[in-house]
DNA sequence: CTATTTTTGCAACACTGTTGCAAATATTTT
DNA sequence: AAAATATTTGCAACAGTGTTGCAAAAATAG
């Protein structure tokens, strides 16, 4: 069990029952997950707004982390898992498969450092990698 | 002046006012395009789910290339540029500026290949490194 | 417990994606 | 070049997400 508590106090947001779920959903899931899959795992029927007003403050806040699939598909994950504390530290790449859709974090590889041209400065990087993953691969 | 006419017939596609358009306005920009900003370009009032067709049957295709920026965003390049043939030949990072929204390519430099875990296939790479550029830099 | 602050749900609108279908246009065949 | 065929276009329509304003509800501070 994750201290959601924690999570929201730190960066003083209010505990709601939304904001719980969602943090637990995402501490429980493998793999990141669409603001609609998120939707589907709440216990009661909240509004889509709120949902996305919370998802959006949880990543602003840096609580969560957005992944950009493409332009009808994007991922939220909880880099501070239970399980998983420490390995989202680095900046990584990001697998999806184009066969059953599933988006992975893949945090034991971190690409070599980016260089930009002169005085460009980087804030944040958005990695995806595309294919066929190896349970899929293994069904045909 | 580029071939646009050879381009469409290679694929097999019909040679549509659209279509000739779209590619001159990419030929001729040095950035990533997105539809709405291809749209402003173009120099008749075209239906946008015909220009949205379009984009969609021409990267299918492989004449061009489409970015994904974000959830809200997605832009276009025309990789055989005439004044750059062959720079979009490997992978490479984009570049969104979060101040003006431009999107460059950065052709110029190549991340080092993709290792994927056991069994996994690659097929196609996203990767977009957002910060500010040297001239909004220079503007503050 | 009360006052104050924050969050929620709802209505409303914007934009892109997406499909079906008939009309218009492009290509192929005679 | 005209007719036949294949492709593309424009329009209507609907879906999903993003986004804002505002009043009601819930959470937090005092
Ligand atoms: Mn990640
Ligand atoms: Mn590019
Ligand atoms: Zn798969
Ligand atoms: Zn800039």
């Amino acid at each position: 069990m994750m201290q959601t508590e924690k999570l929201l106090q730190n960066v003083r947001l209010s505990q709601t029952n939304m904001r719980k779920e969602i943090l637990d959903i995402l501490d429980d899931s493998s793999l990141a997950l669409s603001m609609n899959e998120i939707k589907l795992r709440l216990k009661s029927n909240y509004n889509r707004v709120t949902l996305y007003r919370n998802l959006k403050v949880l990543t602003e806040k840096g609580i969560l982390h957005q992944i950009h699939i493409d332009r009808q598909d994007s991922k939220y994950v909880l880099p501070l898992k239970t399980d998983k504390a420490g390995e989202h530290d680095q900046e990584h790449l990001h697998f999806k498969c184009l066969m059953c859709n599933e988006v992975k974090c893949l945090t034991d590889q971190h690409p070599e450092q980016v260089v930009l041209p002169e005085g460009y400065e980087k804030i944040e990087v958005n990695f995806v990698v595309y294919g066929i993953c190896r349970t899929c691969k293994n069904k045909n």
